[in-house]
RNA sequence: GUGGGCGUAGCUCAGUUGGUUAGAGCGCUAGGUUGUGGUCCUGGAGGCCGCGGGUUCGAGUCCCGUCGUCCACCCCA
């Protein structure tokens, strides 16, 4: 980076340069392709949205909405300084808040009764500590499927997923399962695990003992192996879940033995939003840093009421590509040479040569013109770095020949401007 | 928010116990080849040694601060 640049970018956040920007336009197509195919349409909602949907919708007691939130005021909020006034809108930290908001507030349930299932594909923004596979602004690929209850739909959200992450290739990746219970079952749950916990208090370490009556479920997510130890003995939410949850999670687990998922039960996965019921899952990359979740998701029945909709029940997930983008294999870029033609010489008129040229990119071909070129030896170094198929020379004596020289055999032939599109076109 | 590592050319990095004009490879550029690339050879451009302060006759090198960046914690995609 330029040194005492005065204008640099925002911390956490990235600019991506071509070569890398077409991984990103791959990984979006194959997913909009493949995600079309399980019937879901793209949703696009606002980057910027009011900061109580997601106090509301994620939860006071996260993180991600207690220090995560990326605060923007309005113009009169910023003068103010007043610090309510200025936490009134956020960039979004994650999109199904939004996706739920958008659906209540246009009534999709009257408009378009059933089931319905959409995906959205875009940044996301969280104002952490930067580090590895950790950005401010990240992106995500996110399928939501509102009004179904039933056990084949989380069957087919996490097929979904496993069908995406799987056709990419990806190696070691682990797949995680649990079932959370819902209001029903959980804070019996819940009471049992203080009970617990709280006579072996003492053992646990300064971050444990605020979870304990934040969210005491966080417990199993300490990294400590005193805490560890002791949450491996401590009570689990299979054992508790109601009659109903109990038969949605078994149900659940048949249908992905029968489509031949390979998971592992975790009864320690607690994702760290407030609003996931019965099935939650978590897919792990052992390539990845500290950062090692490429993808999460769950079941979300009550987060549409809560919001102020009718009762819906719904499941989704959420990948992060950066992080894909990082375990990703390195395979060659199929995607061609950048150009067809590169011109090396423009011959006697520069200005003629400039509207052929004009011509031929508007029948489609990929066309290299500088417009201050250097000499033909330079010209052709770059016409190699760039992966030209093939260099032109305008002849200068005829105006309306040109020579061109294949760069992979070396064969060189003259002919006509006119002739380009057919020898040339592929 | 907490802790640690690192800031020297566009990139990856050397830089002796502090000592005079700060180096290499790659890349860029010009030429060897009087319009012809990939190999090879020769030349050239390109550095407030992150920034500020201090110690010293003298600091890229030592000390303090600061900013940036990376990693880890927390948590998450």
């Amino acid at each position: 980076m330029r040194k005492n640049y005065t204008y640099p970018a925002v911390k956490g956040m990235r600019d991506v340069f071509p070569p890398e920007a077409s991984l990103y336009q791959r990984l979006e197509s194959r997913a909009r392709k493949l995600l079309a195919c399980y019937g879901c349409g793209e949703i696009r909602t606002p980057l910027l949205e009011h900061a109580r949907l997601f106090e509301r919708g994620v939860g006071q007691g996260t993180d991600i909405v207690n220090k995560e939130m990326f605060f923007v005021p309005s113009k009169d909020q910023a003068e103010d300084g007043r610090k309510e006034n200025a936490r009134q809108m956020v960039l979004r930290p994650e999109a199904t808040a939004s996706v739920v908001r958008a659906y209540i507030e246009h009534e999709m349930d009257k408009i378009s009764p059933g089931v319905l299932r959409y995906y959205y594909i875009g940044p996301m923004f969280r104002y952490e500590r930067p580090q590895r596979g950790r950005l401010r602004q990240f992106t995500q690929i996110g399928v939501e499927v509102l009004g179904s209850a039933l056990p084949m739909t989380d069957a087919e959200v996490i097929i979904m997923l496993e069908d995406f992450l799987s056709s990419l290739g990806l190696q070691r990746l682990t797949f995680l399962l649990n079932a959370v219970g819902c209001p029903r079952c959980r804070p019996g749950y819940i009471r049992k695990l203080q009970v617990y916990i709280g006579g072996r208090q003492s053992q646990l370490c300064g971050d444990c003992h605020l979870r304990l009556d934040k969210n005491p479920l966080r417990v199993f997510d300490c990294k400590q192996p005193l805490c560890r130890e002791l949450m491996a003995r401590a009570p689990v939410v299979q054992d508790d879940l109601c009659a109903d949850c109990a038969a949605h999670h078994a149900a659940v687990l048949n249908l992905l033995d029968r489509a031949g998922i390979k998971y592992q039960r975790d009864a320690r996965l607690m994702r760290g939003l407030d609003y996931y019921t019965r099935t939650v899952f978590e897919v792990t990359s052992s390539d990845l840093g500290a950062q090692n979740a490429v993808a999460a998701g769950g079941r979300y029945d009550n987060l549409v009421a809560e919001l102020g909709g009718p009762p819906t029940p719904a499941i989704g997930w959420s990948l992060g590509m950066e992080r894909i983008l990082e375990i990703l294999p390195r395979e060659p870029d199929k995607s061609g040479k950048p150009f067809d033609i590169y011109v090396v010489s423009p011959g006697g008129d520069a200005i003629r040569t400039f509207f052929k040229v004009m011509a031929l990119r508007r029948q489609g071909l990929r066309i290299g013109l500088e417009h201050e070129p250097r000499s033909v030896k330079a010209m052709m170094k770059r016409a190699d770095r760039l992966g030209a198929r093939w260099a032109l020379w305008a002849a200068s004596e005829n105006p309306e020949k040109v020579e061109i020289k294949n760069m992979a055999t070396g064969e060189q032939i003259s002919l006509g401007w006119d002739d380009l599109p057919r020898v040339v076109g592929k």
